[in-house]
DNA sequence: AACCGCAGTTATGTATACAATCTGAACTCA
DNA sequence: TGAGTTCAGATTGTATACATAACTGCGGTT
């Protein structure tokens, strides 16, 4: 019925939400740009059913904008907002290592974590780290976040920390990888495990403030050196999605 | 075209988005309970696309949540859900009055904030606080709340707080009602004042650490008032959005 | 008696036709 | 010449028809 890579295994809302989302992550619809329905309709080529379907949960995940008069325009993002986003999402991951603390995480719990630390330990062992260790870095730390926010057993904690997550700049791969351009890489790496560490150990003994503190300076950590790679464009083309950022006097 | 109260100056997508929500937070959708969009149509008259969307909608406001194979279920929350919650919200408040602080909200802001204060000073100085002072209570209160979010002027975290601040029973109004049902309401009134004053004080005086603490105190309070409230049922018809609590094995 | 399979039914996913609203431009009148 | 009005085009909102996938119940078989 379709054209080019017609997967009759997933539904036509979702390809055409994953297609519009590469279309703005990569920038190929710039930020303030209105898209209309007909427009996305093209561009997909699925009919307009889905595809507002798609511009709905897109706008859901803050890519996307409604505007009053209709239609959906692509979300402008400044700096300071993917900068307050990550400060936002370290804050509630804070809260969930907390929660996991004072709740009392067990060990049979703890145990997939303590695995995944120690896979990458090995990884930053080398110093100049490969091209291909630095992407299973970024795929363990994603899951080493993941399985730490489960750990709080609250299920609208870990919707809420979905929710920022989503948005591609508040990613924990996404500031690792801008965090990468910096000359000071690896060094960061080894500060960021031992917060990893630091984390899993106040859970451990139960220190709930102690597991927030780590989640909160381990947040402030990617938000001065993102700000820093961000001052030095060197390398931005690593990280796409920071294309989004757009710095308009919005105030 | 439609039968009863076709206002036509909304549309219909939120026409049936307000009818399904009001269904549900009224109970008489009950919760785990399966709903189709037949279902819906039936209920609020208007046809299956609209009603689609005012489902996605209600999804995504975390009243109803989405059946793998299709169709959505009215969503089940415990009470350690809610407690949570507010928790979360509280967080989360606490972030953006420390940025305010930090920030350096100027007096000219404040003063809205302060002229709300003092509305609110008037209506709790009454001792048994007459049925219409209280409501009235309640939408002062929730307009301090508001205000003082968007003192942080950060849009990422002002959006995350209305997405828990539209759990019907995340929100500030909700757990005040809540709390009216205990004996010592008129006492915890006070405090909870007490806890404005105090974080507008400290982010007039630049302490954000301060500022942050307040608001998280001022959650816990909540936290604290509601387990209570709920634990000697009494009253709990002043707040129809608890009938979503279900004390379900869920793990 | 229990289980596997098939068919009928129902519900959702998708496409498209129609209606209403908004935008913008051109034309007219003061 | 400028402002207001009207008409045309386009775009979104809504409804509905069609297709496909999931569920249910019955009947047959082991």
């Amino acid at each position: 019925m379709n054209d080019k890579a017609a997967d009759r295994s997933i539904s036509q809302t979702v390809r055409a939400q994953l297609s519009l989302r590469d279309m703005v992550l990569s920038g190929h619809l710039r930020a303030g740009e209105r898209i209309s329905e007909l427009q996305a309709v093209d561009i997909t080529g699925v009919s307009r059913t889905p595809v507002r379907m798609a511009l709905v949960r897109l706008e859901d995940e803050g890519l996307l904008q409604a505007i009053p008069s209709g239609g959906f325009m692509v979300k402008a993002f400044s700096e300071r907002d993917i900068l307050d986003s990550i400060e936002l999402r370290g804050t509630m991951e804070g809260l969930a290592a907390r929660l996991a603390a004072e709740r009392g995480a067990g060990a049979r719990q703890l145990e997939p974590l303590k695995q995944c630390l120690s896979d990458i330990d090995e990884l930053v062992r080398q110093d100049p780290i490969s091209v291909d260790a630095f992407s299973a870095y970024v795929a363990l730390n994603a899951r080493f976040h993941a399985l730490l926010n489960e750990l709080c057993g609250s299920a609208p904690v870990m919707r809420q920390i979905d929710r920022v997550a989503a948005l591609p700049f508040a990613s924990p791969s996404a500031f690792v990888m801008a965090q990468s351009a910096l000359p000071e890489a690896h060094q960061i790496l080894l500060i960021a495990q031992d917060h990893h560490r630091a984390v899993i150990d106040a859970i451990e003994n139960r220190e709930g403030a102690r597991a927030e503190a780590v989640m909160r300076e381990h947040a402030r950590l990617a938000v001065r050196n993102l700000r820093l790679a961000l001052r030095s464009r060197t390398h931005l083309d690593l990280l796409p999605a920071l294309a989004l950022v757009t710095q308009v006097a919005d105030k």
